[in-house]
DNA sequence: TATTGTTATACTCTATAACTATA
DNA sequence: TATAGTTATAGAGTATAACAATA
């Protein structure tokens, strides 16, 4: 029986490949980088890093509820990674920053995972790490928003 | 102030963006793919499409204890999606398997997943889509065990 | 009255320790 | 005595509902 090769099958095909690939990945540098906070954690020391937010707007970018905001930024506060600050004219709000240790704990957990996926990189050849070098540009351009 | 650009360092900075590009990609389908199984769920039933399983077994594989596991399984079960089988000559052994409504969930899931993912992929020419399908073979052989 | 954030309470997933049944 | 699995209990994370403070 001959494959029938259509591009939409050629499609979902790679799509799934893909999508098992990069989840495949993902999951692995959780399991075996596995850092010293929970992953739910890290994601907001993540955010904090990218700017000062609230955590109203924590919990909307975590899709995630207020109340677990607070518990989540509560805990990140008593370990030290974070710091609330009052607003200077809002009493409502509060800002939400990484302290030095939040930043530092942050690079740490970075650079560890970057250390996993870069040494199942190391084998391959210039030309094998370029064509993964430009898939990469790719797969950013397409996810984004 | 010239760019000084090492192997090492080039290395490094592929590790991170591909990593970064992966992990997006899987959270994005985890969040925006959601279907009716907590993603706990989801991978167990995954690992029972690939053969039959006893708990302890799955424990180990999903890397959660056996108590957990026997939570999840429960679950599952109370859900029909999973099959309790006795062991024929060892009494303390317990056989998982798919039921054919759990078959059926995890091949709806999948879809969901894969669909998400074929839609970002709709928009590229017939050479990117080249480029992404070596990626991904050679991504497959980099992380394989 | 609407908004921001927290507290009250409950449910789920996780873990360790203790227990049951079997080998 | 060791192994496979479950039950007992407790610790996080999450949710909805109710509350406090502020606008």
């Amino acid at each position: 029986m001959p494959v029938v090769t259509t591009p939409e099958r050629d499609l979902v095909a790679l799509a799934h490949d893909l999508r098992i690939a990069c989840m495949r990945i993902s999951r692995r540098v959780r399991f075996e980088a596995a850092g010293e906070i929970a992953p739910h954690q890290f994601s907001v020391l993540a955010r904090l890093a990218e700017q000062t937010r609230t955590p109203g707007e924590l919990a909307a970018i975590e899709q995630v509820s207020p109340p677990s905001m607070t518990r989540t930024v509560g805990s990140l506060v008593d370990q030290g990674l974070v710091h609330r600050a009052a607003d200077a004219s809002d009493g409502r709000v509060v800002h939400l920053s990484l302290t030095p240790a939040g930043q530092a704990l942050l690079k740490r957990e970075r650079a560890q995972r970057d250390a996993w996926m870069a040494a199942r990189l190391e084998s391959l050849s210039a030309r094998e790490r370029e064509l993964l070098r430009r898939a990469t540009d790719l797969l950013g351009r397409v996810v984004e928003r």
